[in-house]
DNA sequence: TTAATATTTCGATAATTATGGAAATAATTT
DNA sequence: AAATTATTTCCATAATTATCGAAATATTAA
């Protein structure tokens, strides 16, 4: 990971409508979850969900596979937990933290 | 936590000169960091490091200590850990998820 | 082979953001 | 008090983004 993808990743969480999709992904897991679901679970249109799972698509936040006329989607873990331990990767240049001493190195 | 302060983080950290800032100030740890020295660090003019610091501020990311004429910029690692946290709340409910079963719920 | 369904692409508009120069403020030193 | 230092505010510009209606594409069902 670097600062070139971690950022992006985190532009894409940092709209709130994103985010929600994202989180409603993690939240159903291994379950598979289709665009369709996740329209009528935000009420947002087409183009404009579309336009978001793209984008959550191309940073690799999450995956999008085709199965006949729908489409699976699936939030990559892996590429989150890279984005995480990107940004606390030099914390505290291993010594004991700020507020919470020796948890966050 | 919420979606709304979530996403406000997020999209704080998803810009890539920010980024860079917060990580060096999460890397400094307890260790006082003037914005001169982020400017030295960064290389960026006055105006665009204020700029992305009271943002970052803004939404509780760093906190800004007025010492004379200097400033001691800390990172807040409660809000960074909340943002986090959130991301992952849900995950799976509760159940065993795709790539690490029961790691990350 | 027509109709229905699922999803994307196109196109336009409004809003937000990043950037940095110049001036302003505020604290310290001379 | 004048000069220096640290940082912010103001201003303008260019770039990116969110939004959504309408049309397009692709797959399945009638």
């Amino acid at each position: 990971m670097n600062v070139k993808n971690t950022a992006a990743c985190m532009a894409e969480l940092g709209n709130e409508t994103r985010l929600s999709i994202f989180r409603f992904l993690v939240k159903a897991g291994n379950k598979k979850v289709l665009v369709g679901d996740i329209q009528e679970e935000m009420g947002i249109p087409n183009s404009t969900l579309s336009h978001h799972l793209s984008r959550l698509a191309k940073v690799g936040l999450i995956l999008q596979e085709k199965n006949g006329r729908e489409i699976i989607c699936q939030p990559q873990f892996d590429q989150l937990q890279d984005m995480i331990d990107f940004l606390l990767e030099e914390c505290c240049e291993g010594e004991s933290c700020l507020t919470k001493p020796n948890t966050c190195c």
